[in-house]
DNA sequence: TTGAAAGCGCTAACAT
DNA sequence: ATGTTAGCGCTTTCAA
């Protein structure tokens, strides 16, 4: 079902099919009318690629993810719903969860769509920096690095970890392990960052042991979390830290299996606040980021950049923690 | 960044580059060796819509919606983890949220992306009956209709909404209204009906004001979630099962703002179980469809139909009753 | 081994 | 008011 098709069926050329289905002056309204009842009549609707070969702008804005997980959808709800009523379509694109060659997957895939395809992206945590060649407005999420190039969307990574352990602190825990986030994202860094802060505060010395990387995913989180929990030599920590939600939740799938109570021989604190952190049993202590807003921010801000009118270049939102079950006093030591 | 950018810096035609970027045979060894040194340097990448627009395939599959909201994003995880492996990208559209033509969304989205930027789509909660005309594998997840023409995938509403209705009856309810869900959506119609085949099994009459339509939404349910709770003649019902999480968790904010206990005073049973029905206050009893794998079933189904070897045609997935906070026994009458 | 040229579906400038 | 034509970036014959 093409142009051609229409074209052919009415009577008249591709040219002026186009002109009818596009609005454009000098088509006498006898023959935009049959055009129009060919065109319901076989169903037709433009080819998003087709048209957007030749156009410029397409109104579409794209969404870069990795993969569909818990936070990227949570940020594509924030994003979906503020794009209601802007005129835009959204498109979300998961280039390079596929095995081969992850890295760089962001730039591969804003290669793709850029300058044909979308108007311009939302990149969701980026491993590098984007440059601007690709010639559109890019706006990115939890970021490799801090605010440099593109505009960033983040939330206060470090203050949100340190406020995560000092709650630990306070429920009396000395020895307080980290289960690390990914070492090529900005956000893990300062993680880890806000829990050395805290513990150096009140005066606890981390021992190096203690601080892993998980690398964010339950799969990447598995061997070091089972490592944290036992111990080859020296004592097991009485609280985890861990840099987000999904490697705390399988955190507590580790501690269930090898028979640890939680929280009372051990707490867990996440970081993120995905919806299922509320589910998990039991349901987590975490640090909420504001997703949905972060979507949303990231969206209005892209579309700003679109329109020639952009206000900040980055932008950091405030976390706050969320106290549930998880976490409670530190055992008394033996 | 075009091929002829390429071609040009490399000192050879756009065919050259062509079949040095794709693998093809009939290229020198150092000729290939040049190309791929300039294709590093300028960071090209093919663009998938010219791309697209000249192959017959694009080992992308579609996903299309009509917006990111929870029920979507859960059926999306599932698809994206079953993906991983298969060679296949994916690409979530979301068209016709946006105000005007809601209607028909899913045909005009179809339209547009297949034959060029998709090879195969999977489509949710589609309101009307998928031609096969587009040319390419569709499978829908919750359709419009029963089982008919395009291979669906879907979970057992009816048997789900029955077992919730029971809950509530051997909970001591009497006085059981149900918010309705979108009345242009199968799923909806079978809910309804497990929930007076429920009350008909008991002996219990269906008062007609208790039955309204919710429309599945927050927005569209708090009109009739109101006329529920507030009844302007007549008693308040004990209970209400509503057709969805979102509905439920909207009549849950209903009850708090009107001073009803939740479950003391009133009963609230949802739909879907989607993550956020486990955090939301009280946690919501709800029907659980499996939509990880629910998404993850489509995706095989829908490969399995680009590779010529269907198996079935319309898959039905069992539901499962969780019990939650927000029932309990039935308030003694007045 | 290489390149010229056609064509995918569509829009826009131009000619009639 | 309508049609002809060129060209968007790319792949694919086909000829050199």
């Amino acid at each position: 079902m093409t142009i051609s098709d229409v074209a052919r069926a009415a009577g008249v050329s591709v040219a002026t099919v186009s002109k009818v289905v596009n609005n454009r002056y000098g088509v006498s309204p006898a023959t935009a009318e049959r055009v129009l009842g060919v065109v319901a009549e076989l169903g037709y609707e433009s080819s998003l690629v087709a048209r957007s070969l030749r156009q410029r702008s397409t109104n579409v804005v794209g969404v870069l993810v990795a993969g569909f997980e818990p936070y990227s959808t949570e940020l594509l709800k924030g994003i979906s719903s503020a794009v209601e009523g802007t005129g835009y379509e959204l498109l979300a694109y998961s280039g390079g969860s596929d095995g081969g060659s992850m890295v760089g997957w962001e730039r591969r895939s804003l290669s793709r769509l850029a300058g044909t395809l979308i108007d311009a992206a939302i990149v969701v945590t980026p491993t590098l920096v984007l440059t601007e060649a690709q010639g559109i407005p890019v706006v990115a999420i939890d970021p490799h690095t801090g605010p440099e190039g593109t505009p960033t969307v983040d939330s206060d990574n470090t203050s949100g970890a340190r406020e995560a352990v000092e709650h630990l602190i306070g429920l009396g825990h000395r020895r307080i392990a980290h289960l690390g986030g990914r070492t090529d994202l900005e956000s893990a860094r300062l993680r880890e960052l806000g829990y050395r802060q805290a513990l150096a505060a009140a005066g606890i010395e981390v021992d190096p042991g203690w601080v892993r990387v998980g690398g964010y995913w339950p799969e990447t989180a598995d061997a070091p979390a089972r490592e944290l929990l036992d111990p080859p030599s020296g004592e097991r920590p009485t609280a985890v830290f861990a840099a987000n939600d999904q490697s705390a939740i399988h955190v507590l799938e580790v501690a269930a299996e090898k028979g640890l109570r939680v929280p009372e021989d051990l707490s867990v604190v996440g970081f993120d606040d995905i919806p299922e952190s509320a589910s998990c049993t039991p349901p987590l202590t975490t640090v909420a980021q504001p997703l949905h807003r972060m979507g949303a921010e990231a969206l209005r801000m892209v579309l700003d950049l679109l329109q020639g009118t952009p206000r900040e270049q980055h932008l950091r939102l405030p976390t706050s923690l969320v106290v549930r079950s998880s976490t409670g006093p530190a055992p008394s030591p033996r």
